[in-house]
DNA sequence: ATGAAAGCGCTAACAC
DNA sequence: GTGTTAGCGCTTTCAT
């Protein structure tokens, strides 16, 4: 059956082929158990004969539902960055991780995964989309604080569930990591190793992940009694070179650094050895996040690690839930960090 | 209108309300030319109070068409990468451009480009996916030599594009870059240099790009009357480094490095130096592909580059023709390669 | 320029 | 256990 019928077979041709009802095929089709055995046989070979393949639209149509959901990673606007949204997307392990996770779960469900990089210029079309009923639902990544997406897509009565704390209030299910014990583990492990000119290289301070960690890492640093000081980085490699050049120069005397994640510790760690300082005798270094990039740093990469799979697969299980029983509250499900000692502290 | 209505407003509802009939709506919506401009604007008025949004399912049932494609990750098998696959695709800046360059031309065109990451486990969803019809096309990238999706695509009727050559023939459009071009240059490069004992990393010796790019190497060194020698890499940044370390154990005088891509010679310029060696005066090294990561090397990254963006956009172009007239018997299109020239050769 | 009506391919009651 | 039937919401002839 190499098909150069202009039209694909519909059920009803299939039904005709195995001379039974278009119902007994719908049923085979969605694994309905009270079929007969062998017209079950009879129906299933006919598929195979005619090269039968379920319309989706149509099904779509009376199910209401497409089984496919979004993995919707949104910038709202262009801030200052070097490195443009989508590079950025693709050289963080971070979002690898997210689908992974999200995969894992949505797998068994005979859910689809679809990514969807949403950067300013493709915001409308992403809209669209999301409204069109292209899928059931979205699990939305980011989120600067004034990100208007999580708002409207609420509003719209897309099911979603976010990546982490809204910047705003939205009832909305979020999942995130407790970033205040994160940091705190860090600074923690620096001042037991006795390191008392304590830095940080934040992320973007627009977004909430990076506001929690900086005011996090200010209390804990002051907690041992210690003046906390910070650089903001953008949370690229090259933003954490940037960054650990610009604090090395103004506060030549760092002996210890909390790196918001482990891509720009990498690129910190390169600058403070550049400099002739030795990692860890000299300057501490931690990251945060526990990505394939703290492995590949040299030295190796101390760090807070976040469970992004695990917390992917929730976001993935919420949003399910959310969408067959859409009046629920909204729940959220914070998620433990853990320290892992390498070398770099 | 904050819908707590159960379903949401339909083409029908909209026309009541307006007190015009379905076909009038639903030129309205496609913009049909030939609408009353006064009724038009009644109608756009129905639209706004009653939030009505087209029901995507219902259009492409009737038209065929979802107005989306899918851009398609794939990897047959799990060759022995130290790294997944998810973390590669999410590291390597080059499937950022490669989406870069597909949206600025299906954005105009009003399609959405949804990404597909197919693992092995996923392929199976990948195909159902694809077959159902939820995308009218798919852009493929990757591909192994024995990768079977592209054969099983052409196959089922969907209309593809290669990112590159494909492993066997194919009737199937793709878009490659001229490798031999490229590759000649970086060695006719260090020849120029004066280097006499050169040595490339590959990639995955089984993948097309990376077979061409070494027997490239191969022929353009004996044209230079040279040895030409290789280590077999993985296109990651860490694999570049592994293949560094044995490349200058096992041939401590090589003096020219041609790394098949940026993320390698990242890593590779990283080992070189480590052991002692100046980069680039007694190791002259040339990456390929000229990503981000180029720049963000040190000393600066002297590569090959790629013109990724514009070649996924010809892919889109490509596709969307394929799309509209299927008959038409497939074309491909070879870039040029160019040789930017920095620091570290 | 507008409306009426016929499906697109499928699922889900409901009858048998 | 199987078939019949009524739509799902939209586009698109075909009349008017």
């Amino acid at each position: 059956m190499t098909g150069s019928d202009s039209r694909p077979p519909t059920l009803e041709q299939v039904a005709n082929y195995a001379g039974v009802s278009r119902a007994t095929v719908s049923r085979v089709i969605n694994g309905v158990q009270t079929v007969d055995p062998e017209l079950r046989r009879t129906v299933e070979r006919a598929i195979a004969a005619t090269g039968y393949v379920p319309n989706l639209a149509a099904r779509s149509l009376v199910t209401g539902r497409t089984d496919s959901i979004a993995l919707v990673v949104s910038e709202p606007e262009n801030r200052g960055y070097s490195t443009p949204f989508l590079t950025r997307m693709f050289t963080d392990p971070f979002l690898g991780r997210i689908t992974a996770g999200a995969q894992e779960v949505l797998r068994p469900l005979g859910i689809h995964l679809v990514i969807f990089l949403a950067d300013p210029p493709a915001r409308p079309h992403l809209l669209r989309y999301l409204r069109q009923g292209h899928v059931d639902g979205a699990l939305l990544i980011s989120s600067h604080v004034d990100d208007p997406l999580p708002g409207q897509l609420v509003e719209l009565g897309v099911p979603v569930v976010l990546s982490c704390r809204p910047g705003h209030p939205v009832t909305i299910s979020y999942v995130d990591v407790d970033q205040w014990a994160g940091v705190r583990m860090a600074v923690d492990h620096l001042a037991r190793l006795g390191r008392r000119s304590l830095a940080t290289i934040t992320g973007p301070l627009d977004m909430p992940a990076a506001q929690d960690r900086l005011a996090a890492f200010e209390q804990s640093v002051r907690a041992h009694g210690l003046e906390p000081r910070h650089v903001e980085g953008d949370f690229t490699r090259s933003g954490g070179e940037r960054a650990a050049r610009r604090l090395l120069t103004e506060h030549a005397d760092v002996d210890g650094i909390f790196v918001a994640n482990d891509l720009m510790a990498d690129g910190a760690l390169r600058v403070v050895q550049e400099t002739g300082r030795k990692v860890p005798d000299e300057v501490a270094v931690i990251g945060f996040d526990d990505s394939t990039a703290a492995l590949e740093c040299h030295p190796p990469l101390t760090t807070v690690r976040q469970p992004v799979e695990e917390m992917a697969g929730e976001m993935a299980q919420l949003l399910m839930t959310r969408i067959r029983e859409p009046q629920r509250t909204p729940r959220s499900v914070i998620f433990n960090p853990e320290l892992i000692v390498r070398a770099s502290a």
